[in-house]
DNA sequence: TTGAGTAAGAGTCATTTTGACTGTAAGATA
DNA sequence: TATCTTACAGTCAAAATGACTCTTACTCAA
């Protein structure tokens, strides 16, 4: 007999998963992407790592669900948290036990370099480079596949990179997020043309300063978008 | 006491909706964009329209029960289908009953407009017209509004215009199709200069005969592509 | 005090892409 | 045969893009 409550009412189980995006300087000082993964201490895929995730309780909403599944598992609060895809096909378990059946609503979510430095972590909770993982359980791998997929994509025509940084940042270091998350170098004069030609940054009269070099310009999103939240839900302009 | 079956089990209910899309000949004979809705016969808005649905079963992928809706309600197949949205937000049903709560899992669909043609249209199904449409039940009119806009925005870097489209086309009808979707006219010429310059489309050595003109050539899309259940789960090329 | 090193930030230039437009060819109809 | 309509090819300028160079402003070591 199956523990999920589904298995009493006939209908597949509904449950909530985040893919939980950060960047993270590796060994060569570099920024890299990283990914958020919780260790199976239950039976299916046992002791195999996996999206963090739990049932959908009824009197919450679905983002609402993922922001606390995130809460619980890092500590951490999202800096943009947005919607993927609903799995739900019939050979996601391993045994075909029709009464094992759940659908999961997988969401996706940046959270900031330096929050990410002081998340929790542990023997079942871990950090992991994005483009170098390990089989993980049930689709998660798929998912996880296509979560690196939409990120990329979405960064070009979006303000994405926000959910990464403060507030305030140089170009470089909205460059580096650019790189880091593209996977290859940009042209920094190129880079520079494009981010100010759209008029998604402003620059601020702040200076970074205690670098060894020429102190350069702090930025800022215009503030008119807000980050969270996006999809059908949002109010505001949609590009 | 509900009579959802999640009532029984404290889970929310699952549901499987789709919005329906397809171009039928307006009273001026120019295309527009038209979407399939079910009038509601029970009691939640009652006599409103609504889009097609119902429950997951526990036995079916989720792109089956979208694709059995379609079948259903219009008696079609669709020639495109895709995952739009999960919504289960606490507030979709009037009245705030924590049992009645459903998620819904939306799909979006394509048919070809000849088939259109010959659909089922009867007291309680009909087409609409995706621009003047009057509210709709639940929060219908919302998902809409998003597909709506989806599909705008899918149709410039995708081959979605296939869905409406038979096998064999002339660059006119293609035209017209986006046209249509998108709403405003495009030139000829630069349209026939984008479309075969990325080479989505391939020339036949037949013409479309008949017309009181000069016989347009037949195209047809690259067949390498496969229109159908595009989202994380196609091994595809992803663009 | 001075020169080297480093990165910010502005500017150049050739190529590609895009939108608007013009011109010609092929068939139907009167 | 003349004319109408649409297919389809070609032109041209503006805008966007990629690969560069050059100058400026700071730190640090000699």
């Amino acid at each position: 007999m199956s523990k999920l409550a589904s298995a009493e009412s006939g209908a597949p189980a509904l449950a909530v998963s985040t893919v939980i995006f950060t960047l993270r300087p590796n060994q060569a000082g570099a920024m890299q992407l990283a990914i958020a993964l919780v260790r199976r201490i239950k039976k299916p895929y046992l002791g195999l790592w996996a999206l963090p995730g739990g049932p959908l309780s009824m009197n919450e909403d679905l983002a609402t669900t993922a922001s606390r599944n995130l809460l619980e598992t890092t500590g951490l609060h999202p800096r943009y948290l947005e919607q993927l895809y609903a799995f739900g096909n019939l050979d996601r378990s391993p045994n075909d036990l029709a009464e094992d059946r759940v659908v999961s609503i997988v969401y996706w979510a940046l959270v900031g370099s330096e929050e990410a430095a002081e998340a929790v972590e542990g023997e079942n909770v871990q950090w992991f480079w994005a483009d170098q993982l390990d089989p993980l359980a049930f689709d998660h791998s798929l998912i996880v596949e296509y979560a690196l997929w939409r990120l990329r994509n979405k960064l070009e025509y979006s303000r994405l990179a926000h959910g990464f940084l403060g507030e305030r940042f140089t170009l470089a270091q909205l460059r580096e997020v650019y790189e880091a998350v593209l996977g290859r170098a940009l042209d920094p004069g190129n880079f520079r043309r494009m981010v100010q030609g759209n008029g998604a940054v402003v620059a601020t009269s702040e200076r970074l300063e205690g670098t060894r070099h020429r102190p350069p310009k702090l930025y800022r999103y215009d503030s008119s978008i807000d980050l969270t939240d996006q999809g059908p839900l949002n109010t505001g302009e949609r590009k």
